[in-house]
DNA sequence: ACCCAGGGTCATA
DNA sequence: TATGACCATGGG
């Protein structure tokens, strides 16, 4: 069980080229992005944060001190808007509780995590999108379209605990990489960051692009990694 | 008309 | 711990 994940991602890398992840402008945007998109395309969730900016909403203050309905009527066409009205709130009263961007990228990023995930509305793989792609943290992110490629590849079953898949692909890499630092080791935290962020964002594309079209893979740049692609 | 989308919470057993 | 209901619009 010795280097599998990382030729996959040099597959990927290699095949579909660098996909300079997140989509947004700014930390905050990302975050938004991360609770918005939860069960939901990626086009839908433009056309709610086009809203937001038109309206000057894209800021915590601002979505704060928005009224529900204001706020769940300019999310409509994401979808779920008045839960995902209700979960930007929550997360952006809390982001201004704890004092905003600066003072919680001075956090752990355990702690960082497990505040998030005391946020109604912000879950494992959200948390993570946030912890990833607005703190540069390395932290690598699990969603269905990992779960549902690497079981393809017969590298997991699919339906593992999320924390577990987490700490498989975070321990998995480190090893292949080589890297026996325990802790800290200046340099390497921010070098897994980068691995994991542009592994995940090649993971989606990959995903859009090729598995719902050809759900056997057998035709994509992965098919010689994968067993299924035989039959 | 049907299925799915870059999940999470809550109630129930 | 582990299911199921629920949230809702838009594109294939």
């Amino acid at each position: 069980m010795r280097n599998r994940l990382l030729p996959v991602f040099d597959r990927l890398l290699k095949h579909h080229g660098p996909q300079d992840w997140w989509p947004g402008d700014t930390p905050f945007e990302v975050m938004v992005g991360a609770v918005l998109t939860q069960n939901t395309s990626w086009t839908n969730v433009e056309k709610g944060i086009i809203n937001l900016k038109h309206h000057r909403l894209l800021a915590p203050e601002s979505i704060c001190t928005s009224s529900h309905a204001a706020l769940a009527g300019h999310l409509k066409p994401v979808g779920y808007f008045n839960v995902k009205a209700l979960r930007l709130r929550n997360f952006c009263r809390w982001y201004l509780e704890q004092g905003g961007y600066g003072r919680l990228s001075r956090w752990p990023t355990a702690a960082l995590r497990r505040a998030l995930l005391s946020v109604s509305g912000i879950g494992r793989e959200t948390a993570d999108d946030i912890l990833l792609y607005a703190f540069n943290r390395d932290v690598f992110v699990i969603d269905a379209y990992t779960r549902r490629i690497f079981s393809r590849l017969g590298l997991i079953v699919g339906d593992e605990d999320y924390d577990d898949l987490r700490r498989h692909f975070e321990d998995g890499i480190k090893r292949e990489r080589g890297a026996r630092c325990p802790v800290g080791q200046r340099g390497e935290r921010r070098a897994r960051a980068s691995i994991y962020n542009e592994f995940h964002a090649l993971i989606v594309h990959h995903a859009k692009d090729f598995c719902r079209t050809r759900p056997r893979c057998g035709q994509c740049c992965l098919s010689s990694h994968c067993p299924s692609a035989a039959e």
